[in-house]
Order: C-alpha cells, then sequence, then structure tokens
DNA sequence: GTCTATAGCTCGATAGAC
DNA sequence: GTCTATCGAGCTATAGAC
C-alpha cells in the first residue's frame, strides 16, 4: 500500500473512531507512518483528505448493500439478509455517524456524499419493497417509502442503541424486532 | 439563573450542537457569560461540567418520555403518541449523539447516565408493549423486547437520517414507516 | 465568587532543505 | 516525495490577587 492509500485507510479509521472534530492531522500522521510534509504533499489539507476517505468509506458502504439487494430469494429474504448482514455493531456505522459531527455538516463538500449515499439506500430499500408488494409478497397497505426510511432507521438506531448498552446484542435486537414487524404483513402463500 | 445554572445550560448546548471533543472550556464561559475562575470555581474541569449537563438532559429525556407514555389512550395510542411527539429533528437526541463521542464513552462516569436512560426507555417501551397484549389490544406474535428496541432505534435512527437529508420531515416518515409496521400487529375489535 | 495572568501542550498549516 | 523547523492560535487547567 502506497502512502497516499495509507493515509486513506487511516483516515478512514480514524473518522470511524473519534470523528472529524476528534481526529488531528498528527493522528493521521502516526497511525499512517507518514510524516508532515509527506501528508501536505498528497492532500491539501484536513478536510480533503476527509473528503477522499468518506467517500470511499460511502462507497464500501453503498456496495456491500447493493451485493445484499441483489442476493437471491423473495424480497423479505433479501432485505432480512441486508438488517442481518455482520456488522460491528459497537464500532457504529462510518457513515451515519458524520451526521453528528459539527464541522462535518458545515462543510457542504463533506456533507454532500453523506446525504447521496442515505438518499440512495432509502430509495434502492423502498424500490425494492415495492416489487415485493408488486408481486403479491407484500401487503398492499405496505407504503414502500416510509417503511424503508424506517427500516434504515432502525440500523443506524441500533448502533447508537448498541454503543449505549456497550453491547452488540441490542443492535441484534433492534434488527429482529424490525423483522418481527414486517413479518405482520407477509402475505402467505 | 445563577451562574452554575447558566454553565449548566451552556454546556448542555453546546453538547448537543457540538459534542464533547468539540465543546471547549473557552466556548462554555462565551456563552454562558461567566469567566475563567467562575467556571472552575463551580466546577472541577471539563468533564464534572459535562456529567451535570448530561444528568439533566437525561432527566429531562426521561420525563418527557414518560409523560407520553402516562398519557390517556390505549398502548397504540399512547406509544404513537410517543413517537410522534414534538422533536427537533436536526438537532437530534441531546442524549443519543453523545455515544458517538470517543471521549464520553471512553469515561465510565459520563456514559454510565447514558446507558442508564436508554435501558429504562427500551425497558418502559417494552413494559408498555406487553400490556397492550395482555389486553389482547396487539397480536401475541409481537415480542414486546425487540418491538420496543427497535422503536426506541427508528427514533435514535430517525434523526440521523433528518441530519443527513438536512430535513426533519425524514424523521417524521421513520416515525410514520415503525406505525405502519406496527399497526399490522393491531387486532382489529 | 470572580478576575487576570500564565503555563505547557496540541492544533492545523506553511516553509524550505534534501 | 519526504524531512525537520517553525508559526500563530487555541486547548485545558492552575495560580494568586481582589
Amino acid at each position: 500500500m502506497d502512502t497516499r492509500e495509507r493515509l486513506i485507510q487511516s483516515t478512514r479509521e480514524l473518522l470511524w473512531e473519534r470523528g472529524y472534530v476528534g481526529m488531528s492531522p498528527k493522528a493521521i500522521q502516526e497511525r499512517s507512518g507518514a510524516g508532515q510534509g509527506s501528508m501536505y504533499h498528497h492532500f491539501r489539507g484536513k478536510p480533503d483528505l476527509a473528503l477522499a476517505a468518506i467517500d470511499r468509506s460511502a462507497g464500501e458502504m453503498r456496495d456491500r448493500a447493493e451485493t445484499a439487494f441483489t442476493g437471491s430469494g423473495t424480497v423479505i429474504e433479501r432485505v432480512a439478509a441486508y438488517l442481518r448482514r455482520e456488522r460491528d455493531a459497537l464500532k457504529g456505522c462510518p457513515v451515519g455517524r458524520l451526521t453528528q459531527d459539527p464541522d462535518v455538516m458545515a462543510d457542504p463538500g463533506l456533507s454532500a456524499p453523506i446525504e447521496r449515499t442515505f438518499a440512495w439506500l432509502t430509495d434502492r430499500l423502498a424500490g425494492l419493497l415495492a416489487q415485493g408488494r408488486e408481486d403479491g409478497e407484500l401487503d398492499a397497505s405496505l407504503d414502500p417509502a416510509t417503511t424503508a426510511t424506517a427500516l434504515v432507521a432502525v440500523l443506524q438506531g441500533g448502533y447508537v442503541l448498541a454503543r449505549a448498552a456497550g453491547s452488540a446484542e441490542v443492535y441484534a435486537q433492534a434488527v429482529e424486532g424490525a423483522l418481527g414487524l414486517l413479518a405482520g404483513h407477509v402475505r402467505q402463500p
């Protein structure tokens, strides 16, 4: 891995662990093994480096979701697979956590990829639910858009509750609760 | 409002807006109008002041929830009233947002009130759902504990999505999606 | 109780040698 | 490309006068 790549990876880790306000250029340098001059040669500064890191994390999050959504099985099975996918619940969502960072949200360049990622995710999931409704797999009364938003919110809130409790199990409970609620809208074949 | 109280209120605001790592004693002093010496006379330092602020915010959050839970109406009505209660969605949850703060979670004294608050909230809501099930208002298939966790997660995640989208409306959509899912488990009278 | 002064450190960035 | 030196500002806290 070259220096530029190591800088991006270290920044991704630090943004995940400490957020933007809690992350210093010095910490990035120490973790990546790059020197001061090296960092400022490859990137204009902290915001520039953070943007590269955020773009990378957002792209990865999107790719993983798409993999689950395009998997095999019924709509409900694919949604369940996405929700139950293995996650490091105690670390939180590397993208979602940045919405709590004042300096990230104050910078339109940094907040835009976050906004796009969640807009895409919610829309994609809503499309999947709409398809399940058309196929007769899901109740006609189920609203795809609000339901999709609620499901994504369960994941993001699950991280919050897991961290609050200091237990990844709480995340799993939130997911099972959501799937239990969803089960009431699945039509029996 | 005396100086000590102004310090606590200013700290609550800053923790809400910027989190613990993003909040400096200097900012607290400027917002509260208290001087350096004054702040360190009333509190031992930043962690001590933050603890007082967190305790206050957690207590308020608990009181508001309890008010909704003990209101009039069926269980579903009270749960809906709690979920739909007016909130400043774009500001996020003053307690939940602290779970993303590395320095808060690294300090057991600061994280304990957060853990207690969410444990209480989830348990209280689970008890309400259990009662609704006993009363025949809710489906017997609904698990109170996981459902309660999912509902609290929808709120916490709703804040995340609202901030990501820059729109309080997204929070409302998450709530309506959750209530729509819950509706499938309400027994018709 | 509140003030000012000061400490020692880190922040985010720039400069210029190699 | 990477290094070291340096900058001005802000950080969290302590000291001691009033």
